[in-house]
DNA sequence: TTTAGCACTCTCACTCTTTGAGTGCTAACT
DNA sequence: AGTTAGCACTCAAAGAGTGAGAGTGCTAAA
């Protein structure tokens, strides 16, 4: 206790180049090898010094007494949020980037699994890619199709163009006027409705209103409730996460049992806000994989959230590589599925110079 | 080259004992654990001669020098076809598994979901399912439902319940005249049509006849080709992928990989002919795991086939366990699925004793 | 043809040692 | 005060040596 520690201008440079280093070589780094930097010039000593401070505070740990510092959680949150330079992307890195995603006559679809399959490629972790329906998209048709003898397939139909369908068996056929009946109840009551007002509560009652008018018509609106349901959960594709088990840095059974359950991913990528984002897996416990950092950030469609990419890799990741990648691409997806006209970036589709 | 070597009973008594004790233990088999053995009673010498010999013929290996002999995929073809003997299920062993599929109220497609759990449960390893669009399955609907400007939704239903849909973007919008048409020529050309019928060519032909009415009109004929496509591609099920992650046979990697593109799997099950089959990923190299093996059946719906069910484990694998559980399993299921009349199996049903 | 015996081979687990990187502390220096 | 050089210390990783154990191939006898 002697002498108060403060976190001085050095101390932060020498916290960024420990994660630059750990960063780059995978190996703890000692004193030494941070006052051969050019960006240092103190000697190891002082830069010792320092790090047992750094230490103490929570940014910097040591795997045994005779190693170097690796950062930790605290370290890296502090080295992402205030330390790193911004770096921006070369026009060929934009260019290749471009060329891996696609085009505006891409589908939608195509986009998001080609951002996901260049992010695995380029940054050698998981992909992830939720696809996630809008929740201001809204129940633009629901059609109930008779196709053979007491058997039904109902269709549902979002405005953002998800459709779902199921087949659904009743007790008895339904006449014309029954069916005309039952899809003008339902286009009543449901079309219009926006996938977050759904709820158990609402189908149930109109389970009983239907029933009221016909019994054997219940299992049709239980059958659109399922579909609902459907809709509402977003899908959520982990690709590329073979390269997860190749880091050492990772846990091997966690891993698989990640790749297994995707074990909170789902929860983790769910209280994401629009801008990008960094998490650790020590930051949120329930992620399955320890030691884990997932990037991740928002596309929109026409200026509204259509869904998340991001990679999911190790802790030590190269967070000024991935970071402009995530942001690049998700921006560049918005501009493309919004028919290039995404207010957030108007100067991304010239690649000129 | 003293003397030919020749499989002479002894030989083959041997590579059994050493198939069962390799897959009761695990570790490679040396002469002296099977001298010990009941059903062998000659000297370690002796078998040591015998297993030298069925060595230089493929059908065992040895890790080192100094280890015990593993069979090959050699051996395991061999064990399998001609040395293992044929084993029964017990009672209880069927009941247990009638529970755990189900009954012939059951759904079809619960039924081999069913099976499939069962199967992960009871061998520890990856269950695979193929809910193959039965060849003889024919086309029954086809709708066309408009959704918003310019914007069609295809529905495509086969005669087994599979239900297809595709949203089409179109360059004009249909007035009621044209959609009626249209519907009206598909549903003339189309229903009634077996699945294994639908063909590129037809399309094309379709195509130029539609066009010849009104050119717009073609991407609705390529989306149902599209979807034709779909359908015929048989949907393929791998469920308890992440045993396989647990043996220590087979590489994490590779079946990390398998487990998200599902390699050669389709491959390997599209040319199976009817009965119980084993194969070995050695055997064919489109198959993605090294190692591993596929014992696999097909299951019939009113006698015509409608899928395969099956396990994928190691070469490794309890052969004697896993052949009646499938082969049970397949045959219930054919029996329960065509409402309890499969020829094949008429002594199945009754469990009593 | 089978068996017993024996020398040989090779892996695995264990221990001991060396090496080298990195530290913390102290004392001198600015 | 803060910084630096020097030094003793710690610890993991890598290598070498050892002994046990399992299993083999070969030879010679039954």
């Amino acid at each position: 206790m002697k002498g108060r520690v403060i976190v001085d201008e050095r101390k932060l440079k020498i916290l960024a180049a420990v994660v630059d280093e750990y960063v780059r070589t995978g190996e703890p780094v000692g004193s030494k090898a941070i006052s051969k930097l050019d960006s240092i010039n103190v000697s190891a000593a002082t830069i010792r010094n320092d790090m047992a401070a750094l230490e103490q505070l929570g940014y910097l740990e040591q795997p045994h007494t005779s190693a170097g510092r690796i950062p930790t959680f605290k370290g890296y949150r502090l080295y992402i949020d205030e330390l790193m330079d911004a770096p921006v992307l070369t026009d060929d890195e934009k260019l290749r980037l471009d060329s891996m995603l696609g085009d505006k006559d891409t589908p939608e679809e195509l986009l998001v699994q080609n951002a996901a399959a260049a992010l695995t490629e380029l940054t050698h972790c998981a992909a992830v890619v939720t696809n996630s329906v809008p929740r201001f998209s809204v129940i633009s048709k629901v059609e109930v199709i008779p196709t053979g003898k007491r058997l039904y397939v109902i269709l549902l139909i979002t405005s953002s163009g998800n459709i779902k369908n199921k087949a659904c068996r009743l007790e008895f056929d339904l006449n014309h006027e029954q069916l005309e009946f039952f899809t003008h109840y339902i286009e009543e009551n449901l079309s219009g409705v926006s996938v977050d007002e759904l709820s158990e509560e609402m189908f149930d009652k109109m389970v009983a209103a239907v029933s009221a008018y016909m019994v054997s018509l219940s299992p049709l609106v239980k059958g659109i409730c399922e579909l609902s349901e459907d809709l509402r959960h977003q899908e959520l594709t982990v690709s590329g996460s073979e390269k997860l088990l190749s880091c050492d840095e990772l846990d091997k059974m966690e891993v698989v049992r990640f790749i297994e359950h995707k074990n909170g991913l789902s929860e983790m990528l769910e209280d994401t806000f629009s801008g990008l984002q960094v998490k650790f897996s020590s930051e949120n416990d329930t992620f399955a994989i320890g030691n884990s950092s997932l990037i991740v950030s928002k596309y929109r469609k026409d200026g509204k959230e259509a869904g998340s990419l991001g990679v999911i890799g190790p802790m030590r990741v190269d967070y000024k590589k991935i970071i402009p990648y995530v942001e690049y691409l998700t921006d560049k997806i918005s501009y493309l599925m919004s028919g290039g006209e995404d207010d957030t970036i108007t100067e991304v589709p010239d690649t000129d110079t």
